[in-house]
RNA sequence: GCCGGUGUGGCGGAAUUGGUAGACGCGCUCGACUCAAAAUCGAGUUCCUAUGGAGUGUGGGUUCGAUUCCCACCGCCGGUACCA
């Protein structure tokens, strides 16, 4: 039998407060919404409805933010806590390519399932608000964001997005303003999955290549997401953002500034452009180095040399990105044959090609100098090449390979020059050349945003005489075709391409048969939330500026550190856009981020079906009650921590739940749970129980601010015994003590409080009202006051003594009593005590020797 | 390699404007209740060569006093990797 009836009174609660829509937030306009209350945008990361359901990580962060939304709706905010589907994705495809059922079915099979569980943990969501990526009132205005992308260019005087229509109106052609565009064509190579079928993201291609899928690269024509004119905001833009700084670096790194200066080689009659960031270096800089893919390579290259540099080519391209990583220690390379000018004294160097060379970032070709980087030092090592010092450290280390400041030597005009400056003054003398600029390059790449699948929204794009266009917003949304096979052709196209109906859109024009990227649709849904029902707009204004009042739509946001740089700085870029646009009122989506720690199964190890450490959330509600799980997720540790599973630990915080009840009620004789007589009407006296449950309303109060959940339910437990000990117990303690745990578990404390209520009914608490539309409880200062205290008395720092002393005692007094005390004297006898330290009303240490 | 995080009993973890190290819970031990067990209640539980001493990864430093501040190092976890 279980210890208190949760299996019956926890369903009881959820149904009670899904009839009367306890949860539900009204909206400005709505008939019951309360312009006078603050708001609170409490929003979790959404899950994606996978066949396997919730696993106990899933709850962890959902709890956090649920205590969050439960205290901050007691404390009168308006508070905005819903739920929602990320439900595009690819094993719902490929179970579809497996058994010809349509992704739209088992996607909605998994959604209801989570559903079921997730309400069967008490989450107090304002299921009203639920959305779905793949419903289609959902895709339509995911679709229309991207038309709005489409339609939008960067300009980069004003840094910001503006209509294309300026570039209409400037006169400018048709192709230049599609060189423009925020969503382009592109046709370079990419990471293309021949086992998957598709392009992957440069985000995703580790993630896939970790499951065991194929990664080359191929140029194929696809749509991108000009992000990278953002990178200087993404970066700027997260200083006043309350995310873990870890996060911020992550991205910073992730979107990778680099200041320096592009410089100018000659080669007979060819320039080439080399990016770096140490110009000063520029004396120092003995051979050239190109991407083996440098455009100028065939050009450049020998008679004598035409050969080996050809073979080397062949074989860097045949070598997989897993294969050129592996091998990232040992530097291979080529000699061209040809010799460039470096600008600076007319030297003829040597050019070279090398895979360490990228052709990807910055011009695809670099200036080597081996003296000072360690990548060049090696490679001139191996091949033997010139190494010249130009920078004198400042301390006594080895100049070869040093990579730090220093002193410019044998540098010319730089000679004697500090790093720093002379960085500066080399860039001085390239522009009075003609020779080169300052230049800022950056790691982030532009998004590659089309996809070959099927289970993702179309493209609103139409082609014509070989020109693209979107369809009109009437046309929205833009659904899947219905098909039979989902298999992927292995055609580059995906598998819409055999919808040959669906694509015909005129006798002239067919349709866009590639997909967006699952992160689409979590691009946005957090705006969505604000306004789950519109169909004229995305968001309406009145919602979007209640929602985002005080500067930041969401006001607390927590997931898994997995989101770094993908999720999280995709939607940071589709909300700046929207912010340029005009459509939102806030420059950021998230304004305090939190990750929750992972966690392991009770071996330590992560939670994985082939170890068989998983743990159901089924399991865990049906052998202890929601309330147990909400309380022991909380309880295991840190929010933020890593930490490992416990079923022991569980039971205790049961126990816990347990002995609650039984301070309230009591088994009759039959059986059945009653109030016990143990609780009272009457006005409470019992000092120390006062003092308890004050000092219990403060610490939980202050604790939930801080999100320090498990120290909250210490703080719970401490209280719990006073009660369990006490004789009798007033109801207005009970019920203020009541309201602290509601928020962690909240079934319970409504069941006891229900119980309280019908047998104590009172003026200040009448029957009738549940106990989450009651305020959160106040504490008095007066209660928590005690009129001694305990002293410790050390001697040279070592615990001697303990005294109970009043509390105002004089610093004179407290000295005295100290010195008097019988096991102080043992220490101090014999001895000259040189100094007394005390601090009131906590400590005395005498140093005696 | 680089960046970030972290290190406290048998276990999860508390305590930082420097002031009783180990709150709370788990586990364990003993006791009460019971024919017995479970549940529940009560007492105890950092370690040791034990009237004392040691102790918050290691070694130093500052201080009357350091888990907390400073310096050097080590282990573990996560991220990242030829980005010029």
């Amino acid at each position: 039998m279980n210890p208190f009836p949760f299996d019956t009174f926890e369903p009881k609660w959820q149904a009670h407060w899904e009839d009367n829509k306890t949860f539900h937030v009204a909206n400005p306009g709505d008939a019951n919404f309360d312009a006078s209350k603050p708001k609170y945008f409490v929003l979790d990361m959404f899950p994606y409805p996978s066949g396997a359901g919730l696993h106990v990580g899933h709850p962890e962060g959902y709890t956090a933010t649920d205590i969050l939304g439960r205290y901050k709706r007691m404390n009168g905010h308006n508070v905005l806590h819903p739920m929602g589907w990320d439900a595009f994705g690819l094993p719902a495809e490929q179970y579809a390519i497996k058994t010809g059922q349509h992704p739209r079915v088992t996607t909605e099979q998994n959604l209801d399932n989570f559903r079921r569980q997730l309400k069967s943990l008490g989450f107090g969501y304002d299921w009203s608000r639920e959305i779905n990526t793949t419903d289609p009132e959902y895709m339509k205005w995911t679709q229309w964001i991207f038309i709005q992308l489409y339609h939008s260019y960067f300009c980069e005087e004003d840094q910001k997005a503006k209509p294309i229509s300026e570039l209409e109106a400037k006169g400018m052609s048709r192709e230049e303003i599609d060189e423009q565009r925020l969503a382009f064509i592109s046709e370079a190579p990419v990471n293309w999955s021949p086992d998957l079928g598709t392009v992957l993201a440069n985000e995703e291609v580790e993630e896939w290549k970790a499951k065991g899928h194929t990664v080359e690269r191929r140029p194929l024509k696809q749509w991108m997401l000009r992000i990278t004119k953002y990178s200087q905001r993404l970066i700027d833009d997260l200083a006043p953002l309350d995310w873990p700084e870890s996060i911020k670096l992550l991205q910073t790194n992730w979107i990778g500034k680099s200041t320096g200066a592009e410089v100018s080689f000659d080669l007979q009659g060819n320039d080439i452009t080399v990016f770096t960031t140490r110009p000063d270096t520029l004396f120092g800089a003995t051979y050239m180095v190109l991407a083996p893919e440098h455009s100028l390579v065939s050009e450049i290259t020998t008679a004598e040399q035409k050969e080996a540099v050809e073979a080397y080519i062949k074989a860097c391209a045949s070598k997989s990105d897993m294969e050129r990583g592996e091998m990232n220690k040992d530097k291979t390379g080529i000699f061209t044959g040809a010799y460039a000018t470096n600008p600076v004294n007319g030297e003829q160097i040597p050019v070279w090609i090398a895979d360490y060379v990228m052709m990807g970032y910055g011009t695809g070709a670099i200036m080597a100098v081996p003296a000072h980087d360690e990548r060049d030092f090696e490679f001139a090592t191996k091949f033997d090449l010139p190494v010249i010092q130009v920078v004198e450290p400042n301390d006594k280390s080895d100049w070869q390979g040093y990579t730090g400041n220093g002193k410019s030597v044998n540098s010319g005009f730089l000679d004697g020059m500090k790093t720093k400056d002379a960085k500066r003054a080399m860039i001085k003398w390239l522009i009075d050349n003609n020779k080169g600029k300052p230049q800022t390059n950056f790691k982030l790449r532009d998004w590659l945003f089309s996809r070959q699948r099927y289970w993702g929204e179309p493209f609103p794009i139409i082609w014509e005489n070989g020109q693209h266009r979107t369809i009109p917003e009437s046309e929205l949304p833009l659904l899947q075709p219905d098909l039979e096979d989902f298999k992927p052709t292995g055609d580059p196209r995906g598998p819409l391409v055999k919808a040959t109906d669906w694509i015909k859109y005129s006798e002239t024009a067919e349709r866009e048969t590639n997909t967006m990227p699952q992160w689409a649709g979590s691009c946005w849904y957090y705006l969505r939330y604000c306004d789950p029902n519109n169909s004229d707009r995305f968001i309406s204004k009145e919602a979007e500026e209640y929602w985002s009042a005080d500067g930041a739509t969401v006001d607390l946001y927590v997931g898994g550190t997995e989101h770094a740089v993908l999720h999280l700085l995709y939607a940071r870029f589709w909300h700046k856009v929207m912010f340029d646009l005009g459509h939102l009122s806030t420059n950021e989506p998230f304004k305090k981020l939190v990750n929750q720690g992972l966690i392991l199964g009770e071996d330590g190890q992560k939670m994985s079906k082939s170890l068989g450490n998983v743990v159901s959330p089924d399991d865990v509600v049906n052998e202890y009650g929601a309330d147990s799980l909400r309380l022991y997720e909380m309880f295991m540790g840190p929010l933020t921590q890593v930490k490992p599973w416990q079923m022991k630990g569980v039971e205790g915080v049961s126990r816990f739940l347990a002995k609650v009840w039984r301070v309230a009620m009591t088994q009759s004789d039959e059986g059945k749970w009653v109030i016990s007589d143990k609780i009272t009407n009457d006005e409470p006296t019992d000092k120390a129980l006062l003092k308890v449950t004050h000092e219990t309303i403060k610490k939980v109060g202050e604790d939930i601010e801080k999100m320090s959940f498990n120290t909250a339910i210490s703080q719970m437990m401490i209280c719990t015994n006073a009660f369990t000990k006490a004789d009798k117990v007033p109801a207005t303690l009970l019920r203020d003590f009541l309201k602290c745990l509601n928020p962690f578990a909240p079934h319970i404390t409504e069941e006891i409080h229900q119980h309280i209520t019908d047998a104590h009914p009172s003026a200040k608490c009448s029957t009738g009202r549940i106990l989450s539309d009651r305020g959160w409880p106040s504490y008095k200062e007066e209660f928590l006051i005690e009129s001694e205290v305990t002293v410790v008395v050390q001697v040279n720092g070592k615990l001697r003594a303990k005294l109970t002393v009043a509390k105002d005692i004089s610093k004179e007094d407290m000295e005295a009593t100290a010195l008097a005390d019988e096991n102080v004297k043992q220490y101090t006898d014999g001895n000259t005590v040189r100094k007394v330290i005390v601090i009131p009303g906590k400590l005395v240490n005498i140093v005696a020797n």
